[in-house]
DNA sequence: GGTTGACTTCGCGTGCACTCGAACTGGAAG
DNA sequence: CTTCCAGTTCGAGTGCACGCGAAGTCAACC
């Protein structure tokens, strides 16, 4: 059995690769307090571990269902505060799905439109 | 049978509220050619007839969407075109609905992450 | 006939989420 | 040792979609 601990660390160019995000991107989520302050090599190259680059996926995927990063940043802070916040982080999940949930709902009923109109044009170009 | 023709028309004020946007936006709209020159009365002030609210109406369902406003423009201008962009109308929505169709399975996965990560809230506190 | 209030145009300001340029540094390859 | 590349910090710039204040106009009501 050759189970290696060592963390395979990567430069933020590699983590950015991985989440699919710009190093610039990476780099300005870790100053406004997103991620926890990045581990550093012998030239305080940024050094990002397995456990940072699923922090981060985590952030895209509620980037990506719209929550601001001014509520991520709270969300970071209860993070680092450890077990205290595990209500309170609950709490904030289960909110943003309630937003998540109506904005689904939203897009049905945009959908609704949409199809209505595509009918609607193909019926025009069929009656020319 | 009282089928009454006389067009109810509203001022920016009256369609703000109606379509749930600003008086402000709706300016900037007409003047980022969303909306084709409105009407105007002996004041000089805006009027907009059922037709026009309708058209504020599907922007904001396409806004919602995601639609960019360079799209909607080109949308608007192609409207305004007449039958000859009807094809090229439909198959904007489609491209649109398409986008819209893959928006929403990336909700659903992201909701899963979400429901996982509640659970695994739910799970932590218990174990407290 | 004065006040009120919603309208008009114009252009500048705001918030959000990046995005980039500049100037520099440090390790690795040839 | 030079070249090269990916990294570093800092602050300024960008794109999008509005939001708003100022100064003026106009119809309606008291």
């Amino acid at each position: 059995m050759d189970i290696t601990i060592r963390e395979a660390t990567l430069t933020v160019g590699e983590a950015a690769e991985r989440v699919g995000l710009t190093t610039y991107t990476l780099r300005w989520y870790e100053q406004e307090g997103l991620v926890a302050p990045v581990g550093r090599d012998s030239a305080r190259r940024r050094r990002y571990t397995e456990r940072d680059v699923d922090w981060l996926f985590l952030l895209t995927r509620l980037r990506r269902t719209g929550m601001p990063l001014r509520d991520m940043r709270r969300y970071a802070e209860m993070a680092r505060q450890g077990d205290a916040t595990l209500a309170a982080r609950r709490a904030l999940f289960e909110t943003h799905r309630a937003r998540v949930l109506s904005r689904m709902a939203e897009l049905e009923e945009d959908l609704k439109v949409l199809n209505y109109k595509i009918d609607n044009y193909r019926r025009a170009e069929e009656c020319r």
